[in-house]
DNA sequence: TTGTATGCGTTATCAT
DNA sequence: ATGATAACGCATACAA
């Protein structure tokens, strides 16, 4: 039974039914010039035989996939979901398709993955990573979000420096005397660690009081933190008044931390998270924040990775943050 | 400048290199038995030159590629994020790629989405879809979750119909004396209206009485359930004590509807989603609900989709759900 | 304009 | 056990 039983039909099958030759079929499919004739003649016969062109036969001979990988740490998370989400749109407005990867912040699956799309002959990658010395073919487009790499690679991210300047100066304006910054994170050098300086510096502009509790990643941020609250309680009243927090998620168990203590936002305390994470429901933010821009930040990325091929790479682009006023602050009329 | 400036290496370049013939590399890649000398020099060209194996051309040979196509709504859903995560986590556990695709309830980019991994010979597919008329090709290994088809395409799904049952029973037992079952959705044939059914079931079974509140996709549910709150609210008391909801989403809106006539779970009234949905940061639940086994969902639906070349295929595999006990329903001591 | 032949990188089938 | 060669499906350069 040589007979193809179930074959799925190439160009060549189609060039037969269609009477023609299968160089004709490929200008065809590709929208080359051809004879009106032919051209319909072909035409029907892919219909009639469901003939699909064949990407890998097609990726082989163009080195040209249309396929872009990304990788995030966990899309369970509402910030990395969205961006997921939003880089998938972004793709595939483009038709392109998107490999994922969830990295679980795991630098060896980060490489491990790299590695494979490598030989797959992705177009491009676009990362959220962790690891310190990843390594990545010169030759393939790699633009990376939030993290910044020393070679030609771009950058792209929320304006965090300056969304740390807007919390500090929101919380002064919003009357706080007292300011503390809660950070967990990476100790990589990563943007969004400028959340840190941005908000320093608006303190000083303001000539504020303020703490800065900084822990790095793989410690569990919780008994610092926690240390710090109850060594600043006094007769239960906090000796500071206006929080920053380093993303949305601290903001909110650093919330709870104080609900131990009986203080509450916005009226004993106010508290600016960063992100602008909204509840999945009723898509209201679960706290004051400075939010980020996810479906600009995909655009952009996306936008980079595929214009690259011939024009100058930017090191860095930021893009602009927002406050958003959430239940945790005191309303500006 | 013919000479190849950026080239990647391929088997006849490691071949070269070695100072062997072409197949003996391929035989060394794939582990297939060669002489050790051979092998070693293979080896040593191999990390000389930095060759990967081009899976365009494998998959082009093989026609297997090693790669499944995921298809969901929106990975800015928890729900859904966290699904895709553990479809990934799957997935790459068997070393197999994930093309991720959220269609966004949209049921042309559905069938686009299917279309276009086709040309790309995936292995196969997993799909949440909502579409009414799917088409994918015969020969193409489709699992869907939470939704079955009249072919023989296996569904993996929750125990939904147990899952309404358990939260009939579950309020009755709290001592509740009028429930109200709350459900917006997609008309069609699926798997999670079967919580309805199971609900009723319980509801009869303890002989209590009950309503069921349902609203179909495109509409926006909201005025009607405002509505039926409204109406069966007598001087600030609901004539309800307990609610089920078709999902935690639905129970957090509905939980808003009521606080505006300032009836509170889980004392004035108590309340069970569905899904099992956690808070981002804190990680506790945000509704008492009936969770879903996520994670052995994608463990069985790929486990499914990869098995199922010569097994026969299960039309459809229920997962056992779980009673989770959150804040809005009494303490069972 | 249309048809033919060659090559992309890999693997499998042969001879050796 | 190893080396040469054909074939996978498509696109393109070249010849007709």
């Amino acid at each position: 039974m040589k007979q193809k039983e179930r074959m799925v039909p190439t160009v060549k099958d189609v060039a037969r039914e269609a009477g023609v030759a299968v160089g004709t079929v490929s200008k065809v499919i590709n929208g080359k010039p051809v004879g009106d004739e032919y051209k319909k003649k072909v035409e029907a016969a892919i219909k009639k035989l469901d003939y699909r062109i064949n990407s890998y036969a097609q990726g082989l001979k163009a080195s040209k996939t249309y396929t872009v990988a990304v990788l995030v740490p966990n899309t369970a998370n509402p910030f990395f979901g969205e961006l997921a989400h939003e880089l998938n749109f972004a793709l595939s407005k483009r038709n392109y398709r998107m490999y994922l990867c969830c990295t679980d912040y795991d630098f060896r699956l980060e490489q491990e993955f790299i590695n494979m799309v490598q030989m797959n002959k992705v177009d491009g990658i676009i990362g959220l990573t962790y690891s310190p010395d990843i390594v990545v073919d010169e030759s393939l487009p790699f633009v990376s979000i939030d993290r910044p790499f020393s070679q030609g690679i771009p950058c792209i991210s929320s304006d965090n420096y300056n969304g740390g300047l807007i919390a500090a100066e929101k919380l002064c304006e919003l009357g706080c005397r007292k300011l503390v910054f809660f950070r967990n994170g990476s100790p990589l050098i990563n943007e969004p660690n400028k959340r840190a300086s941005g908000f320093e510096a608006g303190c000083i502009h303001n000539n504020i009081d303020y703490d800065i509790v900084s822990v790095d990643d793989p410690e569990d941020p919780v008994p610092t933190f926690k240390k710090y609250i109850s060594d600043h309680i006094k007769k239960g009243k906090a000796d500071f008044d206006g929080v920053f927090c380093v993303t949305d998620s601290l903001a909110c168990i650093i919330m709870e931390m104080l609900a131990e203590h009986d203080i509450y936002a916005p009226n004993d305390i106010q508290i600016i998270g960063f992100d602008g994470i909204k509840h999945f429901a009723t898509g209201k933010p679960y706290c004051s924040s400075i939010a980020q821009p996810i479906a600009d930040l995909a655009e952009v990325a996306v936008d980079t990775l595929l214009r690259e091929s011939n024009s100058v790479k930017p090191p860095l682009i930021c893009l602009p943050v927002e406050y958003l006023e959430g239940p945790t602050t005191k309303q500006t009329r």
